[in-house]
DNA sequence: TTCGTAATAT
DNA sequence: GATATTACGA
């Protein structure tokens, strides 16, 4: 009936998607690895369409249809076609994401299914599994510098784009929008911005909740304000990567320290974009204190007391570290990140000293726990810099060699 | 408006 | 427990 007629065009078109689908399947191919399932949907879907090809089942006719004209959305059928090839998928994809898939799992998204397959010819990755695009992320976030906490994967954006409208602004933009709204405002100029500049993509950090929305609960804790300002959500969480952080250390340095530097000033000096002022402050106090706790111990207490301190700043130090300081930051620009070393010595000998405090004499040798990185951001932690400037600046205080030296460069800046 | 600090969330 | 965000006062 009309099949006959139907079929004809249908035939060709089948051709030429059978093709697409095998051009398709050699580029995937060298992401075997990485988008196993994509390459077997793909072989599915082409072995599919051979059969449907070749008439041997009626069903499948039917269902070629569907898939391959675009005419499906009329023909019921389709459906059937491609849900079991979904579902095939699903199952795998439920693994890492179950959620994902449940989507195009249903029925009613037939349609949308297959939309998802000639998209799969643009976006392998995204697409093909779910399963995929995680692992790539995760490779890929491997070799980020610095992310600010975006929101996760590309994922969303295909699969939704009915539900989201939030992103459909951006269309593939990410987290900016959470951002800027919750924070200050001088966000603005990051706005879309990413930190395209030199920090390469971001890919977020903690993938997990980083679903900010969730997080409404975010503002419960602390209080209503938040809610005129923004969202109630939360801002998602910047991890500060080696590289940012070096950043952050450099201009430290050039603005004289931590105490003496302002977050405005660091900020402006990093020129990362889509940094904040917070954000940059809020690592700055968490600099201070670890810069500052270690110092405590002081090892040369016993010197301390003999010799006589120094004020510099506000801060007291002993001469010879005030000189040592000094000479350290005038060669320090020679090293990057050394700063730091700076900026710590000063202070290491700063507070404890003061014999006012009954302190403390703390065992130097201990590494602070303080700086140690969290769980949340491995990333970067392995990077060769290991960015001794800030476990430096803790040991700086110190000052006293050995310990420094070993110092461990378990403290990452990073997270 | 910015900064520093404390409280809070993750 | 560590780190980042948010709130609040100076």
């Amino acid at each position: 009936m009309q099949f006959s007629e139907k079929i004809q065009p249908q035939k060709m078109g089948f051709r030429e998607y059978i093709e697409a689908l095998e051009d398709e399947r050699r580029k995937i191919q060298v992401f075997h690895r990485e988008l196993p399932l994509s390459l077997e949907l793909v072989a599915q879907a082409i072995e599919a369409c051979r059969q449907q090809l070749s008439g041997t089942t009626t069903e499948y006719n039917l269902n070629g249809q569907s898939e391959c004209s675009e005419q499906t959305s009329t023909d019921d059928p389709v459906f059937e076609e491609f849900i079991p090839i979904k579902k095939r998928a699903s199952p795998d994809c439920d693994e890492e994401d179950d959620e994902e898939y449940y989507d195009d799992g249903e029925e009613q998204h037939s349609h949308r299914n297959k939309i998802q397959k000639e998209d799969s010819t643009n976006n392998n990755n995204n697409n093909s599994s779910c399963s995929t695009d995680k692992k790539k992320s995760d490779w890929l976030r491997s070799v980020q510098l610095w992310n600010p906490d975006p929101q996760p994967p590309k994922e969303d954006v295909p699969r939704k784009a009915s539900v989201v409208e939030v992103k459909r602004s951006i269309g593939g933009a990410f987290q900016p929008f959470h951002r800027e709204e919750s924070t200050v405002g001088k966000v603005n100029a990051s706005s879309s911005s990413l930190p395209t500049a030199k920090t390469p993509s971001s890919p977020p950090v903690p993938a997990t909740s980083s679903t900010g929305p969730v997080s409404t609960g975010g503002n419960a804790g602390s209080g209503g304000k938040r809610e005129e300002k923004g969202q109630g959500q939360r801002k998602q969480r910047r991890c500060w990567s080696q590289e940012l952080h070096k950043r952050f250390l450099h201009a430290l340095q050039q603005l004289g320290g931590a105490d003496s530097a302002t977050p405005k000033q660091i900020r402006e000096l990093m020129k990362v974009d889509g940094l904040t002022n917070d954000e940059v402050k809020s690592h700055l106090q968490k600099f201070r204190l670890h810069t500052r706790r270690p110092t405590t111990m002081i090892p040369n207490s016993a010197n301390s007391q003999t010799a006589p301190l120094f004020l510099v700043g506000n801060i007291f130090v002993q001469p010879q570290e005030y000189a040592a300081a000094t000479a350290a930051i005038a060669t320090s620009t020679v090293s990057s990140g050394e700063l730091t070393t700076v900026t710590t010595a000063p202070h290491a000998a700063i507070y404890a000293p003061v014999a006012t405090h009954p302190t403390t004499i703390v065992p130097r040798t201990q590494t602070h726990p303080s700086m140690k990185k969290s769980p949340k951001c491995n990333k970067l932690e392995d990077v060769s810099d290991h960015s001794h400037s800030e476990e430096r600046a803790n040991h700086g205080e110190g000052n006293s060699p050995a310990s420094s030296s070993s110092t461990h460069g378990t403290t990452s800046p990073g997270c």
